[in-house]
RNA sequence: CGGGGUGUAGCUCAGCUUGGUAGAGCGCUUGCUUCGGGAGCAAGAGGUCGCAGGUUCGAAUCCUGUCACCCCGACCA
């Protein structure tokens, strides 16, 4: 039997069908906003493995529920919030042009076979065989699939440029799932495709897609920044990231505010000082450092900074041989940067000890580039010392003093580490920043890389084949969820920004059995609320205010109004903001005045 | 994959060293009293102690295996 959906806001109840009274009609709010017909369970103590706070806090406001490693059940609360992300995302990829479609989540072998990604892909990529023995996979990502589209579909330059876009389920099948819905192994994802006849019409696309994804994050209340990346094994010239600021953010970026760069530390490059090298003061000397092995040992030892030492690092080269790696003590190793440095292998891979002791004839921890038989690369900073402490490549012994050119000759120089905060802008406009950041969206210009191995083509103006180039372009949607916690929530629980809460407004009747009065008065604001086009979540139950007040600030419900006999007998309800903190008595004819006032606009439908 | 850790009630955990009838707090149910910031009292429901072997008269506890989960690292359009 159906249930007709008729009931509009704020009428009888009555939906003409026989409800026993125990299970109160279901239809007769737009949504279950009623608390007592919604199993809100909030828990008070946090669950043991949720490490990082919106994952707390979303397993404690009920948000999601874990079901296995890497993969959530979005309960209803949860599913508002990541249906308001997505509706945001859907707009703007509209309003920018893009087209919609639905991509299946389970895709054939034979398409990742011919970009040769189904080799290439390795464990992350989660293989599923059918009845017939056929292979398939769980889309991580969907360039194959949505190349198959276009060159089925489009035959002439005259239909480009198309951008087609899904919200859509992945999985990846990630080593070590953590952090909630922030590396969970199935999620949510909106990727873009793009397809062009030319370069340039690929620039216009993707300036269109990242004036977009700004505008996404700005209207959904988040802090975040656009920075140069790296593309990756996805290939291809333009790419960038738009990272959430947040501290527990996997990912450090560096930007300047004078000059306005901004990149993946991973990017960001590291420049020959301009002042020249300081004069040599000490004379060489060899001093033994017994059990002395790593760069906080040596300093501490020898009573000098980490900065006056040079750390030596061994990786394998392209012929087989290894290569030394020169850095400031206190630097860290780039080994993107580390990977384009001459003779060194791709992948980087670290030599092993045993090897390194094989060869050098000195353990991990006495390694220095006076005497070793090794070529060298040494990164910019290094070469900027003087007198400086490395080891003597014989174990238990290090050096002092050292002087390049004097003692040992320049080695190739090279950018092999990463920026630090206070590093000057390779814009030229001051010092960079460094921040961790969650990404969110990365924007990239892939070429011809699928589309030529997949033979996606289109005649041009002269009738001639021309492969497509193509874009792409992705917004972690669930991730979007934990990134808004982990910026906007306080002691008491998540701090929405008003376009992500799963309600607009919450209303908590206190002691709903005590008052008639208070009762008829919330039940009516509760109506006007819905019919004015708020989405309300009411608080109506039998529960002492203490409980329903803690799991409202939980929740966090942007705005707040309680109604209870005290006030209603004077005609006033509360007002509270979940972010300031601030209460103000209203009337209880003014709420909605009032709120508007306060709102934004309230959303349409 | 390497290292570390944990599996006992819905949740957070104790009990295990030294084997002897399964525990606490929170949550849940019922009643009474309460009621504007996570109430009090009383009475309840709820666990084959991850699973499988083994030792033993007897195993949550000891042994072996196995599975799951978590943390660190490597990895990550």
């Amino acid at each position: 039997m159906k249930h007709p959906d008729t009931a509009a806001r704020g009428q009888d109840p009555s939906c003409g069908l026989e409800c026993r009274p125990r299970y109160p009609c279901p239809v007769r709010d737009p949504f279950v906003m009623r608390l007592t017909q919604l199993p809100l369970t909030t828990l008070k103590e946090t669950p043991a493995d949720a490490e990082i706070i919106s994952h707390q806090l979303m397993l404690r406001a009920g948000l999601v529920r874990r079901l296995s490693s890497g993969l959530f059940t979005w309960m209803p609360l949860g599913l508002r919030v990541l249906r308001r992300v997505e509706r945001i995302v859907r707009e703007e990829m509209n309003r920018a042009g893009a087209l919609e479609i639905l991509m299946p989540a389970v895709q054939p072998a034979e398409l990742w076979q011919e970009t040769g990604r189904w080799d290439l892909y390795g464990d992350l990529l989660l293989r599923i065989r059918d009845r017939h023995e056929r292979d398939y996979c769980f889309a991580p990502t969907a360039e194959e699939v949505a190349t198959e589209i276009a060159r089925r579909e489009l035959r002439s330059y005259r239909q480009l440029p198309v951008n087609y876009y899904q919200i859509n389920t992945k999985f990846r099948d990630e080593i070590r799932p953590r952090f909630g819905v922030m590396r969970a192994r199935e999620f949510v994802m909106k990727d873009a495709y793009s397809f062009h006849l030319d370069q340039a019409s690929l620039d216009a696309t993707y300036d269109t897609m990242a004036d977009a994804y700004a505008r996404i994050f700005t209207r959904l209340g988040l802090r975040f920044r656009k920075v140069d990346a790296d593309g990756g094994e996805i290939g291809g010239s333009r790419s960038q990231e738009f990272h959430v600021l947040a501290d527990s953010g996997e990912d450090r970026i560096a930007w300047c505010e004078g000059d306005s760069y901004a990149a993946n530390v991973e990017m960001a490059p590291t420049a020959p000082a301009d002042l020249p090298r300081p004069p040599a003061t000490q004379s060489l000397a060899r001093i033994a450092t017994p059990g002395v092995r790593s760069i906080d040992e040596v300093a501490a030892f020898l009573q000098v900074s980490a900065t006056q030492c040079l750390k030596t690092l061994v990786v394998e080269g392209t012929d087989g041989g290894l290569i030394a790696l020169l850095l400031r003590g206190d630097h860290a190793l780039n080994p993107i940067k580390a990977e384009r440095a001459p003779g060194v292998a791709r992948p980087l891979k670290l030599a092993s000890p045993e090897r390194i002791l094989t060869v050098t004839g000195a353990p991990v921890g006495s390694l220095g580039p006076v005497t070793l038989k090794l070529p060298q690369v040494a990164d910019h900073s290094a070469l900027h010392l003087a007198d400086f402490v490395c080891g003597a490549n014989v174990a238990d012994a290090h050096l002092t003093g050292i002087n390049w050119e004097r003692d040992l000759p320049l080695p190739t120089a090279f950018d092999l580490r990463n920026v630090e905060n206070g590093d000057p802008s390779p814009g030229g406009g001051g010092a960079l920043t460094i921040a961790r950041g969650i990404e969110v969206g990365h924007i990239f210009q892939l070429g011809d890389k699928y589309s030529r191995s997949m033979h996606a083509v289109v005649l041009d103006q002269d009738g001639k084949e021309r492969v497509m180039t193509m874009g792409c372009y992705g917004i972690g949607v669930s991730r979007i969820v934990g990134a808004a916690i982990e910026q906007n929530h306080d002691a008491n629980g998540i701090v929405w920004p008003e376009p992500l809460s799963p309600f607009d407004v919450i209303l908590i009747e206190i002691n709903p059995k005590k008052s008639e009065a208070a009762t008829a008065a919330a039940n009516t604001l509760y109506n006007e609320l819905q019919n004015a086009g708020y989405e309300v979540l009411f608080d109506d139950r039998d529960a002492r205010p203490g409980v329903k007040f803690a799991d409202a600030d939980l929740v966090g419900i942007p705005h707040r109004i309680v109604v209870g006999e005290r006030g209603v007998k004077e005609g006033k309800a509360e007002y509270r903001h979940r972010q300031s903190g601030t209460e103000e008595q209203v009337g209880l004819t003014d709420v909605l005045d009032f709120l508007r006032a306060r709102r934004e606009v309230p959303r349409q439908g």
